[in-house]
DNA sequence: TTTACATATTCCTATATAGGAATGTATTGT
DNA sequence: ACAATACATTCCTATATAGGAATATGTAAA
């Protein structure tokens, strides 16, 4: 079998790191297609299409004025990303913990 | 060209779903193999494949015990993540505000 | 040293892209 | 109507998987 569609889910999409600046530049706030192509270093039917993708997960919203595309972030939609990884943060909490009690412990014993 | 690497890097190797789940299942602790393939309804070649994408990345570590492997998670891993999302966090926090209002403003109209 | 058990690896194939190039479409200005 | 501007879509190709099947490797038990 393939890999997982890309176009399925949020995860998927944020996979790909120039779809990560995109919603990184969107983050700043609503943005043309232009702008967002001077702003990244891609042609412009590939900002388009990775545009695509985003929209198609819900991770942006487009709204026409004349001839321009402006797209924004659709924040809600990367809540599932961070509460997924919340579930994690726990034990990463505890592990940076006994991390520091080593370094400390090991400071200790030099002194 | 082809779509990124599923080794390079966290944010790609989370977007496939039963590496997710493994996750999961070893947010709980330490887990053998056969314990992740019996908790999971996917063959253990399949498995061993997954975990060795997440040791890739860093996302798991494994030590031996006798005849078994012992996985469990690099929960530091997981943090580059949860920060990139929480620069959208500000946003969502936002957009629910004014969603709540509209809400409000509606139901306030009705009466 | 066989045998059994636990896990990893290899080989194979179908498929989902991502980018480049070219083209299509919609909207505005003249 | 025609040209220009702003995007989107299509076609093509290289490639990175993900799963299935079979096999290999490593460790412990008899």
């Amino acid at each position: 079998m393939a890999r997982a569609s890309t176009t399925s889910d949020a995860f998927n999409a944020v996979a790909e790191p120039r779809r990560r600046h995109i919603l990184n530049f969107l983050a700043t706030g609503e943005r043309s297609v232009s702008e967002i192509v001077d702003a990244m270093e891609v042609e412009q039917p590939s900002v388009s299409k990775h545009l695509k993708v985003l929209k198609g997960v819900g991770l942006v919203e487009v709204r026409r004025e004349g001839r321009q595309m402006l797209y924004k972030v659709n924040a809600v939609a990367i809540r599932p990303l961070h509460e997924w990884t919340s579930t994690f943060e726990r034990l990463w909490k505890h592990q940076l913990l006994r991390i520091k009690e080593r370094a400390e412990a090991n400071n200790a014993q030099k002194q």
